[in-house]
RNA sequence: GGGCGUAUAGCUCAGUUGGUUAGAGCGCAUCCCUGAUAAGGAUGAGGUCCCUAGUUCGAAUCUAGGUACGCCCA
């Protein structure tokens, strides 16, 4: 039989041209979308009828599913980096919204900060804290706030057209007055728990500027310079003639010493030197450099421990504490007592990579000293430990307690102090060191020194196993980060250094009595006027007066809050005045799941329900920022020691569950540029979001951002990826949709007249009611096949972002799509095509490409939910109006019907689908065109399971390889060889080291005996030297290899074997449907009318040609709406040219007078 | 210097508790289809699974060491 295409013979139609019944229900779908288009009118739609709102209206009262949104700064341009986040943001809760939780989602933005003082000083072109107090605190604060929205629109326009759905208008703002107030009730509470305390911290600071620099100015500002390096004699107090030996690169540091610091575990060398005849300690493994450095012998007198030298005393360098000091003691907690300084301790920084393994300890110029001197601290009874010691003052200079040096600048003092060394024999060796020292920035000849701050901490370390415990109870992924990153960062958990001695930032509320030093916290600005003797209101009242503008949130900021005093309840007549510093602005964003009400002043309903948060998500950078000051601040604000506390009230009564306040936590990968570099405006190594928008899309963007990759690697930005998931997906899927309004317009499938009533979210339930509608049982196997194949995604896809897993979402998705596309869509083409517009066949196509669509929109709505509302509008809420649902954010997700699923269809149709593929390869190899046909293809099948089922769809396979038989051959050794493997997953455990010699013993055995052999007798028995083993069914693999001869091609279940012979009906049946598609190329060519008639000639000498026409005059002509065909030339027409075989052809075509 | 991560096809990336022929998309090549048509589809080529050593009957996968890159912290 041939395979005749049924015409559609609708005189109206012209898809091309689209003309098109006057009255289609389905709006028209132009053949070339515009997505960017599109979308601007969805977003429109969405606004106008206020979908958003309507999705969380519906789910009111529902189970909730919490979302907090981590506050960007507005005061920078959004990039696609920020795309990603908002649109991961954006996914998850629009998915759970449909899974019917009520997921509300309100916005925030992070307002404070140095960032943001640096962008006003750099409008100001200024930039030093002595520039800003000259400018005035006050109008430079004006001028934070105002810059803080100026990127405002820009954001709000990535927002909206990335389809980000969140309550902008609701959002919280750190510098609002309530967001402050909510900040301030937690330090309050921190405070009169002790967890809020003054302390030091060892900063890098820039002396001439009398300020600190941030990490990041630090970096900036490293150069290589060369510093002198000391290595100096401490001797012993009770062994005078021995010394340790000490090195250091910063002889200032010197005078402040406290402590030498050795490692307890390391060998240390006690040498003589020859010269001197006195001994020196230090590291045994760095003798012999010494030596070399030197140019002297240093023989070993004797080893030790580290630990035998913990707590030998030495005389410091310089006298100036020592003096007065040296003898000091004080009593220790453990009981007994020790000398309070000016001995040697363990400490695990020690290295031997440089210096002499004795380490100089000045705890007010380094980091790791200080914690030193802390640990010392601890063991005394408190206030009888070691006090700082620290010569400088903090421009620089040394204080009057170093008297020789007093007033000079600490690196000048370098030279003298070295001489001096040298002079009192205590200098042992000098040189010049070679090494990266930070500048200040902003003067690049100013060395910035270590230097001593006062500082405010937060005393999260108290609180550490139970961060510790907390973590472990969020859901991270990826999850590497809870032990990895993030649990590491927790381990080495420091007390948080909260204060900054900047302008604007959430003041610290704390205000000092100027008597006794007492201090009290504050936690509103109402307590705060309600205290005696308030005064100084005045200067934010006159402010306002003057510029009534300005937002009230002001009056809780610097400077005006700093003029508020009150009378201390501590010594009668004092005043309290605050402390000057601001606030860390990470602590105002990790207190946003109670600051964003207001949290407990106002909208303690709001917080109840709204904690902990579901899911959160930001990129990686941010695991020591927001993952880690949202973690901190709920730990020791709401966990047992917390809650237990009344003092501070407001609080829960009980602790809430772990985790807290978020329980799944994806983070993302960086987001690089094109070039693979971290992204910068500089580099034009990116494109605006905006332009991406208008180029290809929000949905393509989104498409690429979810099924691209698994959210957590970094992703390298590429252009070229966001256009292709066009084609990819959202093309691919238009195109079935385009397919299918193209026909049911044609054909007048009008859904909304075959179902009455409500329709609500077109459901199978509700389709079933349909007229004309059969059950799925009745339909076809394809019908059936394509159903179950959707019901399985929606089974996969459920599952998938239920754990967070997006990407595999997609590819299940991608795949459904496929199946419609490129399998479904094909085989039911005919169907489309019929005459009949009644006939049960075509319906059944109809109805279930309808439910395919549908149902695809909702399954698809989270990720592009542009289009995905575009199919909506068309194929429901168009023809169906107030019956269906508004939007398909309005419907549930898809949920997987288990009656529509059939796993063995599935499985056959995908052996039949794999057959055909191979059939084409074999043809391939074979150089024959699926255009000519071929007599039959066998079958060899590894194992018969599937059998029966391919026997049934013959037809099927022999139309898609254009053949006239299919067999399954009887005679399969003809064709393959078989190999035969064992299974050694399930033999490994059981035969070992025998592996090897199985494999063997199977490969060299004649396959087809031994598959005979097995089907007789149900095992085999394999000699292996003198043992035996002995093989079930089930232990080995077979698989099949086609043999050389055969235009085969082989799979992992089968292989296929084409018979190539050609017969002369068979080659002119082939040459007949080259004609035709020749004419039809013609027919185009000419635009030609589907019903116009033309007529034909052709011209050829070669007798198979002439004869295949004649053979097949009716087919030709049927298929190409000649009214004529003869053989010959047409005058007055081109003719033209082609290739038949190894003939030429020509062929004239004219449209026929009608 | 420390911590964490990454390394698989020309490019971007998958790869289940270790199982013996390592996958996808894009690109490329060849071809098909031509009434979804400025679309669509098939097939193919392309791999030292970063290197070295080890564990194992068996390693892309586990271990150790190294290299390169990225991020965070010094």
């Amino acid at each position: 039989m041939f395979y005749f295409r049924v015409r559609y013979s609708s005189p109206e139609f012209h898809p091309r041209r689209g003309r098109l019944p006057p009255s289609s229900m389905f709006k028209q779908v132009q053949g070339s979308v515009s997505f960017p288009e599109l979308e601007s009118r969805i977003g429109e739609f969405w606004r106008e009828r206020k979908i958003y709102h309507k999705s969380l209206a519906a789910r009111a009262g529902c189970e909730k599913f919490v979302f907090y949104e981590g506050p960007p700064t507005a005061n920078g341009m959004p990039h696609p980096g920020h795309c990603l986040t908002r649109a991961i943001k954006d996914l998850f809760p629009r998915y759970r919204t449909m899974r019917g939780y009520l997921c509300e989602r309100k916005a925030g933005w992070d307002t404070h900060g140095l960032p943001v003082e640096v962008e006003v000083c750099k409008e100001l072109g200024i930039h030093s804290k002595e520039e800003i107090e000259e400018y005035g605190v006050e109008p430079f604060i004006h001028k934070c706030q105002e810059s803080v929205w100026r990127y405002m629109q820009q954001w709000q326009q990535v927002t909206e057209r990335l389809g980000f759905w969140i309550d902008l208008d609701e959002a919280y703002v750190t510098y609002h007055q309530s967001y402050v107030e909510s900040v301030w009730w937690a330090l309050k509470s921190f405070f009169e728990r002790d967890l809020l305390y003054q302390g030091h911290k060892i900063v890098w600071w820039w002396a001439q500027g009398g300020t600190a620099l941030s990490s990041g100015e630090v970096g900036q500002g490293y150069r290589e310079v060369a510093d002198p390096s000391v290595y100096v004699r401490f001797p012993l107090v009770d062994e005078p003639d021995t010394a340790l030996l000490v090195w250091t690169t910063t002889p200032w540091t010197l005078p402040s010493n406290q402590f030498a610091a050795v490692d307890a575990d390391l060998e240390y060398a006690v040498v003589r030197d020859e010269q001197s005849g006195q001994q020196l300690i230090l590291a045994a493994a760095l003798v012999e450099s010494i030596a070399t450095k030197v140019k002297r012998e240093l023989p070993v007198v004797a080893t030790l421990k580290g630990r035998d030298l913990v707590g030998r005393r030495y005389r410091p360098p310089f006298d100036y504490y020592y003096a007065a000091d040296g003898e000091k003691t004080g009593r220790l907690t453990g009981g007994g007592s020790e000398r309070v300084a000016w001995r040697v301790v363990a400490a695990d920084f020690v290295t031997t990579e440089s210096g002499t393994g004795v380490v100089h300890q000045a705890p007010a110029f380094g980091e790791v000293d200080y914690d030193v001197l802390v640990a010392e601290q601890a063991r005394f009874v408190e206030g009888e430990g070691p006090q700082l010691i620290n010569a400088v003052a903090s421009d620089g200079t040394f204080t009057a307690e170093a008297l020789d040096y007093q007033g000079r600048w600490v690196k000048e003092a370098d030279k003298d102090i070295t001489r001096n060394l040298r002079d009192r024999g205590l200098l042992y060796h000098l040189e010049q060191y070679l090494h990266d020292y930070p500048f200040c920035w902003r003067a690049d000849e100013d060395p910035l020194i270590q230097y001593p701050r006062e500082s405010w901490f937060i005393r999260t370390t108290a609180f550490k196993e139970q961060m510790l415990e907390n973590n472990r109870q969020i859901n991270w992924l990826p999850d590497h980060i809870r032990d990895g990153r993030f649990g590491n960062f927790l381990e080495t958990n420091v007390d948080w250094a909260l204060s900054r001695e900047r302008f604007w930032g959430t003041p610290l509320p704390i205000w000092v009595c100027e008597e006794t030093g007492r201090k009290e916290a504050i936690a509103s600005y109402e307590e705060l006027l309600a205290k005696p003797g308030v005064d100084g209101v005045q200067a934010w009242e006159s402010a306002k007066q003057a510029r009534p503008e300005l937002p009230e949130d002001l009056k809780v900021h610097k400077p005006y809050i700093d003029e508020i005093t009150y009378d201390s309840p501590f010594a009668a007549g004092a005043r309290m005045r605050r402390v000057p510093e601001v606030i860390d602005c990470w602590f105002d964003s990790g207190a946003m799941p109670f600051a964003q009400w207001g949290y407990p002043h106002t909208g303690e309903s709001d917080f109840g329900s709204q904690f902990p948060a579901d899911f959160i998500s930001e990129a990686l950078d941010q695991t020591r920022g927001w993952f880690y000051s949202l973690l901190a601040i709920s730990t020791l604000l709401f966990d047992k020691q917390g809650a237990s506390d009344s003092q501070s009230g407001g609080q829960a009564a009980a602790p809430p569950a772990l985790p807290h306040p978020y329980r799944n936590c994806i983070v993302l990968g960086l987001m690089l540029g094109e070039d693979g570099t971290k992204m910068a405006k500089s580099k034009r190594n990116y494109r605006e979001p905006g332009e991406i928008f208008d180029l290809h899309g929000a949905d393509a963007l989104r498409w690429y951002f979810f099924a691209k990759q698994p959210p957590w690697s970094s992703i390298i930005y590429s252009e070229q990826a966001i256009k292709e998931s066009i084609p990819e997906f959202l093309l691919r899927l238009w195109n079935v949709y385009s397919f299918f309004v193209i026909y049911a317009n044609i054909d007048g499938f009008d859904p909304s007249e075959l179902i009455a009533g409500q329709v609500d979210q077109l459901d199978s339930a509700t389709l079933s009611t349909a007229a004309g509608y059969r059950t799925v049982a009745q339909r076809s196997e394809l019908d059936r096949w394509i159903l179950s194949e959707l019901q399985r995604t929606a089974g996969v896809v459920i599952e998938c972002m239920d754990r967070y897993d997006n990407f595999a979402a997609c590819t299940a998705i991608t795949d459904c799509v496929d199946s419609l596309s490129n399998w479904y869509l094909r085989r039911a083409r005919p169907r489309f095509w019929a005459n009949d517009k009644t006939a049960p066949e075509k319906l059944d196509a109809y109805w279930t490409t309808y439910e395919c669509l549908t149902t695809l929109s909702k399954l698809i709505a989270p990720f592009v939910p542009f289009l995905a509302e575009e199919l909506w509008q068309n194929l429901a809420a168009g023809i169906f109006a107030e019956r269906a649902r508004e939007s398909v954010h309005l419907c549930d997700y898809p949920k997987p019907n288990a009656e529509l699923l059939d796993e063995q269809l599935s499985q056959g149709m995908s052996l039949g689908r794999e057959i055909s593929s191979l059939g084409r390869a074999a043809r391939m190899n074979a150089k024959l065109k699926v255009r000519q046909p071929l007599a039959k293809v066998e079958i060899v099948l590894a194992s018969d399971e599937h059998r029966d089922w391919l026997e049934s769809h013959g037809a099927l396979i022999c139309e898609e390889l254009n053949v006239k038989s299919l067999e399954f051959t009887s005679e399969p050794e003809k064709y393959i060889d078989y190999q035969v493997q064992p299974d050694f997953k399930r033999l490994g455990p059981r035969v070992g080291k025998q592996m090897p010699a199985v494999k063997k013993a199977l490969g060299e055995a004649d396959g087809a005996t031994l598959l005979a052999q097995l089907k007789r007798d149900g095992k085999v028995e394999l000699a292996l030297g003198d043992e035996t083993v002995e093989l079930s069914d089930e232990d080995i693999q077979v698989r099949l290899q086609a043999k050389e001869g055969w235009s085969a091609a082989q799979g992992q279940q089968c292989v296929v074997v084409l018979d190539t012979e050609l017969t002369p009906e068979l080659l002119a049946e082939g040459i007949a449907r080259d004609l035709v598609r020749v004419i039809q190329d013609q027919r185009k060519e000419m635009g030609c009318e589907f019903t116009d008639r033309i007529e034909v000639g052709i011209e050829t000498n070669a007798a198979e040609i002439r004869a295949a026409v004649d053979t097949f005059l009716a087919y030709i002509t049927q298929e190409t709406l000649a009214v004529e065909l003869k053989l010959g030339p047409l005058e007055g027409v081109e003719p033209i040219e082609i290739s038949v075989g190894s003939e030429r052809v020509r062929v004239y075509v004219r449209r026929a007078a009608s």
